[in-house]
DNA sequence: TTCCGACAGTGGGGTCGCAAT
DNA sequence: ATTGCGACCCCACTATCGGAA
């Protein structure tokens, strides 16, 4: 089940709401003889996790499923996805024990799906969310923890803003567990962060040439004392009409305008442009917004600002 | 007839593993 | 030893198409 962007945050009883983790999602499947955990594609991730599952399957019930989020702590104390990316694809049972003692994961477990042969998806949030609080007092899931829930939609949004936390997800009491569906009755929230970049270049669409193929992204730098800065490309939210626009409001250049280097694969295919254009961009809200090779996170295009030069952003 | 919602496709940031160079 | 590529994770957002209004 897979939360749907949310416009603004419900109010009511009617809605129970939940910090929104900065991690991978995970299923996990208890039987007698193993707990096998799986991603939302389904494939089996059982082996990159081995802290989660220590001494588990003496705790817990014999037949179990629980959804939740894997995290881990960056060096600030936050739940950052950055920590858990080098051991998500690990296959070698080694290397990830070592992962598990330099960064320890937890399993936030939020919901209950299947409990001792009986299928839980048919009753509400509400009945499922007793069965889970019921099953950590009881200490039936071990080292596993069940996150708090508030009522309060509007203070924990506020909350997690001032905190560093990725946002919140609403969730409607009265829902049923839908498996595989992308439901309006759970709602995220992530907070976003805006800011102006340069255009320093741009690329055309995947597989096309230069002259045929339609703008598909920017490249876009921050303007700080050293100079244009890269900071990545830019491609979602950039239309069929906004293509055609940009290119006209891009001066080519011969030579790429950022003053660090560009690394070679965001070279190759690129159209250097005059650093002169401004546009507005969207990224994840956490910390910098910027990813760990200091580019940005999740960015998206929110429009053109003709009333700004380069020199309005030192 | 028009409008809306679900879904596939395209754009971004990463990592790893493995085969080819 | 290095490089390229696909498979995975985290996504935002657009374009399309069929059914509801």
């Amino acid at each position: 089940m897979l939360a749907t962007a949310g416009t603004h945050v419900p109010q009511g009883e009617d809605w129970v709401h939940e910090v929104k983790w900065d991690g991978i999602r995970l299923l996990a499947e208890v039987s007698s003889s193993r707990v096998r955990l799986t991603t939302r594609n389904e494939n089996d991730a059982t082996i990159a996790w081995p802290e989660l599952l220590e001494g588990q399957l003496e705790q817990l019930p014999r037949d179990l499923v629980v959804d939740g989020e894997v995290i881990a702590l960056n060096e600030r104390g936050l739940p950052d996805f950055r920590v858990l990316g080098e051991r998500m694809h690990s296959r070698d049972p080694r290397k990830a024990a070592r992962h598990a003692v330099a960064h320890p994961a937890t399993f936030m477990v939020f919901d209950v799906v299947r409990l001792d042969g009986a299928d839980l998806t048919g009753l509400s949030w509400t009945e499922r969310r007793a069965i889970l609080e019921r099953l950590a007092a009881d200490g039936a899931l071990g080292r596993w923890q069940v996150p708090p829930t508030y009522d309060d939609g509007a203070m924990l949004h506020a909350a997690t803003l001032a905190q560093g936390l990725e946002g919140i997800v609403s969730k409607r009491t009265a829902s049923k567990y839908e498996p595989g569906v992308r439901s309006k009755a759970w709602l995220k929230f992530p907070h976003r962060f805006r800011a102006s970049y340069v255009v320093g270049g741009w690329r055309p669409q995947e597989g096309t040439t230069v002259s045929q193929g339609r703008l598909a992204s920017l490249l876009v730098g921050e303007v700080t004392p050293d100079g244009l800065l890269y900071r990545g490309r830019v491609g979602s939210g950039i239309t069929a009409r906004l293509s055609t626009l940009l290119r006209e409001l891009l001066t080519p250049s011969a030579s790429s305008p950022f003053a660090d280097e560009v690394p070679r694969e965001d070279v190759k295919g690129t159209q250097w442009t005059e650093p002169l254009l401004v546009v507005e961009v969207e990224t994840h809200g956490l910390g910098t917004g910027l990813a760990s090779g200091g580019r940005l996170r999740q960015p998206s295009f929110q429009g053109v600002r003709a009333d700004l030069t380069p020199a309005d952003l030192a």
